[in-house]
DNA sequence: CGACGTATGTACGATATCGCACAAAGGCAC
DNA sequence: GTGCCTTTGTGCGATATCGTACATACGTCG
């Protein structure tokens, strides 16, 4: 791909007042994200904060026996490493890119410096976090309550509006492991919403061919999340160039 | 009950240096906080931030269907209304009284003038809330991997830190609403802990008998929520006046 | 073009939880 | 103490997901 990558493309990034993101600017650091690479570790820590533009990462928690589960997922709305300024430094997840592409990264001490002067950049980054917030609680529920079948539509939907495009690249196995079930849980999911036309996908290429109707398969869980980030981060209403919940039918 | 009240009794009110401390004494109210009590509706705008003492609040989502899930636990470790100083001003998420007692509120307006200052609130604030970020996350894998016997455990555990005794007035089918399962599934995993001698309960009072079992019959999730409200506000750990997993046997 | 590795499809019994219905018992009010 | 309401106990069949095993299909690489 021809593509040409500037900070802007993360939405974070682009709604930092100018003099704070003309300070940064030199600072950022263009860094490939390949599949399954973890930025973070439980437990570790962050030399550097993250923020994806092409790209889409997990944070996730392993348990003892290996089992995980999905907590959140980060694209180019956000950023990674918000224990940092939350004064934690580290999390017990991880976090892993699950749609590989690129993004910026930043030594940590700088951000925290931004942060600690206390404008603008520090209340983004706060409105980020409780949007994040909301995705985590939002996750919880829609464990508790929702089928796979919404659940997948629900991550579905989350992963593409951090991209922009109709298109992943990710197989039914890495799927699996993000919401936390077998594998063979997404296979059946996923063929009964290829059957119903929502989507097409052969090995690790799912497409969504229907969003409007796959809006309509998925659980109120996906509304509640965008909504608020929306609401949050209204300076930078989240890419959608196509069909959203939010926009009314012409 | 004959028992002295002071803001001291909520450890994050304690934790605060005291300059700032001796600044907000003033203004902090007590009030009851009665067993059902809405703190805060989904959405609603926040008036006041609330600390409570001896009380347990929770935060839970309910959804269209009238489905509920409890997101996490908030008591004297802790304040309600995060989203004030997040800059959200309001969350999807409802908080209601789970276990009555009596905390202290603060005008909103004072609370957020004080985090606006910028210094030791807001960094204990800012900690504060990276350990309920973790709350939730962990209940997410909860709700995913977990048996309901499992999370009940939890769930116990996790209340008893705030309060500081080995009882509960609770009834099942409360828990279950917490924990978004059937009322006949917490009777059934209460039942079993009961037979194996853990806790005793009746008609709404649970009481916990050998906790140390309890923290082995319980999944990592508990472990992995109070090691990081420990780390993250280690000035003042929580209560634990009797067994914690934290201690070795001696 | 053929082989091999990976991804996806399918089947089947086991298990946990659900949804519902109703029985039993505890405790409070009169 | 009696009666009544709330709480807890129990027993179904229905359903979703799991765990395991194996079959098929895709696509890349030699």
């Amino acid at each position: 791909m021809l593509t040409t990558h500037t900070a802007k493309q993360n939405h974070l990034l682009a709604a930092l007042p100018a003099a704070e993101f003309d300070r940064l600017v030199p600072h950022l650091e263009l860094v490939p994200m390949p599949l399954g690479e973890a930025l973070y570790e439980s437990g570790g820590r962050l030399q550097h904060v993250y923020f994806p533009t092409t790209s889409i990462v997990s944070l996730l928690y392993v348990m003892e026996d290996g089992a995980s589960a999905e907590i959140a997922v980060v694209g180019n709305e956000g950023i990674l490493g918000i224990s940092l300024f939350m004064g934690g430094e580290t999390t017990p997840s991880r976090a892993v890119v699950q749609s590989a592409g690129v993004g910026y990264r930043l030594k940590s001490q700088l951000l925290k410096q931004e942060f600690n002067r206390g404008g603008e950049v520090m209340r983004l980054l706060l409105r980020y976090t409780q949007a994040l917030i909301t995705q985590m609680a939002q996750t919880a529920v829609c464990n508790r309550h929702h089928s796979v079948e919404q659940q997948l539509c629900r991550w579905l939907l989350l992963s593409l509006d951090r991209l922009s495009t109709h298109e992943l690249t990710m197989t039914q196995e890495l799927i699996a492991n993000m919401l936390g079930v077998r594998r063979e849980g997404v296979t059946e999911a996923a063929g009964n919403l290829q059957r119903a036309g929502l989507i097409r996908y052969r090995r690790g290429q799912i497409k969504v061919l229907d969003r409007p109707r796959l809006e309509q398969a998925v659980c109120e869980c996906y509304a509640v999340v965008k909504k608020e980030f929306d609401r949050l981060l209204s300076e930078f209403p989240m890419a959608d160039p196509l069909h959203s919940i939010a926009q009314s039918r012409t």
